[in-house]
RNA sequence: GGGCGUUUAGCUCAGUGGUUAGAGCGCUACAUUCACAUUGUAGAAGUCGCUGGUUCGAAUCCAGCAACGCCCACCA
């Protein structure tokens, strides 16, 4: 049969998505059905890390869809039962926040002008185009996902989940409600998590003042306006210029009323620092009401929810704080009591979905104590026997310390382990609407939780979920938890977690943290880091730079294989890549290479006997066994996580080996009748296998050639051929 | 402030103690009715960041330094 002249990706890549999806392969129990996996190895299973239902994919995606397609396609060809997830999450602030903006763009409104239930049928509208832009995106790379299983985090059944992971955890003391510093962010008006809080290096005025005429101390503050929450002046123990006024107590009044400062010596405060002297805000300040813990302070908030002064403020109550601070700091001149202003370098701390500065405030909110004991009834970690008492930080140690969970690569096991040192209690709930509402109800100071009210009377917290608490749940939540199903069973712990080293903390240490606390499992055994993709100056992709490049247009201009290609040749794990339009037009060259590369064998081959076996010479012997060394090198290579490695090693021998030498040397000896049936056999048993090997990565092209080539033998697809090579 | 990483050809990157350091892209010259011009052949191009050490031998191991990048951290 002949092929066409050039290899065609968008013909072969509709055509074929459709086949694998009819074969059923994608699903592990039609593998086992038809023989293609074979039930007593061990299963493969991983999660797909779900997109958000914010808007479209982008490369980094792209790059995962491709390294996880190869791992999988792999452990299939292996025959492996061998499952990998499909899904989607809600992102709770992100896609809220998206919907609220555009609400606003087009119809100058916001949430509250439509109200709870009008907003959030429109935010599910939008979540459903998105979701459905974003699966079409999935399939065009060639993702071979079991789409029998798909989820979403807000579908009914993980919804159910979530309510109970929240309910147990209650239940086991894990889960409580306190009022606390937390991170607000007045423009989304939510709390935020401590790493949901990003930082921004900015200029910022400090201010050195003196409370009073007649305090001795002059303090320094970049937020003068949160003064009026002041209860206390800190030293350090060890100055010596403030340490007869320790104990001391001032009544000061800074334009609000009457204040009382007391003068501290507390060994957090650094007397390198400004005046070596500072003002103790417990309410607007975290470190401050550690401080004031330590010393029993009473607190007094002077900011609100909505970045304003309190009613506490006086004359200032009801202004935004940065008029606030500038009226305040006129007065402080008008009194004569300030002493210094001083432009400093200040990293501030700014919402990572707005960018807004965050306000800390304290709050009675949900959090999830890390630190505190309980029993872990039925245990699957090593070092911690049922029924024992643990802490959530403990467990989440322990998995990876004793390497129960291996990261990979390896550099990050430290990053992991910094955060968890340094981890506090988890804020969990959201002052936003889109998302799992809390399952808390709450009637004349009584509580419940659960998902349904015991009566009318009890009034529902209004808050919602962390969209990371749900996620959290991902690898047994999708195998069908609370309930105890078949799929749990064989499925978990998940074989393996592919994603963005960006979201170790936000979702690989929760996953953990959740899977542990509520299975007493590991919820994968090894996780695997991959980096950005930048453009090709290294800079990240973002619209207003203008550098993005959309992964359906590499697809659509040079097909599905070449971008997935340049998205691992060249790309170490864990580290960010650059990709730029030319780098996937050279890896379309290659396909089309393969492509004639078949061709060729092909035209060669029409009168070849697939059944025959014909005597090999000495030279067709090494050029059998210098194929069989690339294989395994190859596959070596795969399973070491070294993709990079291995693509290149198909691509340097099949072009500047197989094609440039072997085919060029192969041209005389096929025209003669004595060496002909021999080099046939070669040639077709290298492209063979080559196609099998290359199949992970390019997974188009080699069915296309696979479906042609003469073979006494065929599968309905080559994504069940066992793979060609052991090591 | 703490931690992590990177530094090899113009560009992107391989190469974890052993002969003259490799690939892709780019560049130069030549070829071409041949499976492929989305091609082939040949070629130019590197004091392997710097300094010192270990070794018969170092891009590779060790120490120090430098530049760049990233992460964590509420010097208020």
């Amino acid at each position: 049969m002949e092929l066409p002249k050039h290899y065609n990706p968008e013909e072969s890549e509709e055509k074929y998505y459709k086949l694998w999806e009819k074969s059923g392969f994608f699903n592990p129990d039609v593998c086992k059905e038809k023989g293609a996996a074979d039930p007593s190895k061990e299963v493969f299973s991983l999660v797909l890390p779900p997109p958000n239902v914010t808007g479209t994919l982008h490369m980094g995606h792209a790059a995962m869809l491709a390294i996880e397609d190869i791992i999988v396609r792999y452990a299939r060809m292996q025959g492996r039962p061998t499952l990998w997830i499909p899904g989607t999450d809600h992102a709770a602030i992100a896609t809220q926040s998206k919907v609220e903006r555009q609400l606003y763009e087009q119809e100058q409104k916001t949430r509250h002008d439509l109200g709870r239930e009008e907003f959030l049928k429109r935010v599910r509208e939008f979540a459903q185009g998105s979701h459905d832009t974003i699966i079409h995106q999935i399939k065009k790379m060639g993702a071979s996902l079991d789409w029998s299983r798909q989820a979403y985090t807000l579908d009914e059944q993980r919804s159910s989940a979530t309510y109970a992971a929240f309910k147990r955890m209650y239940e086991l003391g894990l889960i409580y409600r306190g009022n606390r510093i937390v991170n607000w962010c007045p423009r989304c008006s939510s709390t935020l998590a401590d790493d949901e809080v990003e930082y921004k290096e900015t200029n910022a005025v400090l201010y050195t003042f003196r409370y009073a005429k007649d305090v001795p101390i002059a303090i320094s503050t970049t937020r003068p306006e949160t003064k009026f929450g002041d209860t206390a002046l800190a030293v350090h123990p060890e100055d010596k210029r403030y340490r007869e006024y320790s104990g001391k107590v001032y009544t000061i009044n800074l334009g609000a009323g009457d204040q009382e400062i007391r003068v501290i010596a507390d060994e957090s405060v650094d007397s390198e620092f400004g005046t070596g002297a500072l003002g103790v805000t417990p309410a607007h300040s975290q470190i401050d009401a550690e401080i004031a813990q330590r010393h029993n302070l009473p607190s007094l908030q002077v900011i609100n929810e909505k970045g304003e002064m309190t009613e506490r403020t006086g004359p200032y109550a009801g202004l935004p704080v940065k008029e606030a601070r500038k009226r305040f700091v006129a007065w402080l001149k008008e009194q004569g009591l300030l002493e210094r202003e001083q432009q400093i370098p200040q990293n501030i701390s700014v919402c990572y979905r707005c960018g807004t500065p965050i306000e800390p405030l304290p709050s009675l909110q949900w959090f999830i104590a890390v630190n505190k004991e309980f029993v872990l009834k039925h245990s699957q970690i090593t070092g911690i026997a049922s029924g024992s008492q643990t802490t959530l930080k403990e467990l989440m140690r322990k998995v990876v310390a004793q390497k129960q969970i291996t990261i990979l690569p390896e550099q990050f096991e430290k990053t992991y382990f910094h955060w968890i040192d340094n981890l506090r209690d988890w804020c969990i709930s959201r002052q936003i609407w889109f998302g799992h509402q809390i399952p808390v109800w709450y009637k004349n100071g009584e509580i419940f939780v659960g998902e349904k009210a015991p009566s009318p009377e009890w009034r529902r917290d209004p808050d919602t979920l962390d969209t990371w608490f749900s996620s959290g749940l991902w690898t047994f939540s999708t195998l069908g938890w609370p309930k105890d199903t078949d799929d749990l069973k064989t499925y978990h712990p998940t074989t393996l977690l592919e994603t963005g080293y960006d979201i170790l903390f936000f979702w690989v240490a929760r996953m953990i943290l959740l899977s542990g606390c509520l299975l007493g499992d590991i919820p994968f055994k090894t996780v695997y880091l991959h980096g950005l993709v930048r453009d090709e100056k290294g800079k990240k992709m973002s619209k207003s730079l203008g550098n993005v490049i959309d992964p359906l247009d590499m697809i659509s201009k040079y097909g599905a294989d070449a971008t997935r290609l340049s998205l691992i040749v060249g790309v170490a794990p864990g580290s960010d890549s650059k990709l730029s339009e030319n780098k996937v037009r050279g890896y379309k060259y290659f396909t089309n290479k393969l492509w004639n590369i078949s061709r060729f064998v092909l035209m060669q081959t029409e009168d070849y006997d697939p059944k025959a076996t014909p005597q090999l010479s000495r030279e067709d012997e090494k050029i059998l066994q210098e194929f069989r060394a690339m294989a395994q090198e190859v596959t070596r290579h795969i399973e070491g996580y070294r993709f990079y490695l291995a693509a290149d090693s198909l691509y340097q021998y099949l072009w500047h080996t197989f094609a440039d030498k072997v085919l060029e040397d192969s041209k005389p000896l096929l025209k003669d009748s004595a060496t002909r049936a021999a080099r046939q056999y070669v040639l077709v048993s290298i492209l063979a296998d080559s196609v099998k090997l290359l199949h992970p990565f390019t997974p188009f092209v080699t069915e296309a050639i696979y479906q042609n080539l003469p073979l006494a033998e065929k599968k309905e697809t080559i994504m069940i051929e066992p793979w060609p090579v052991s090591i």
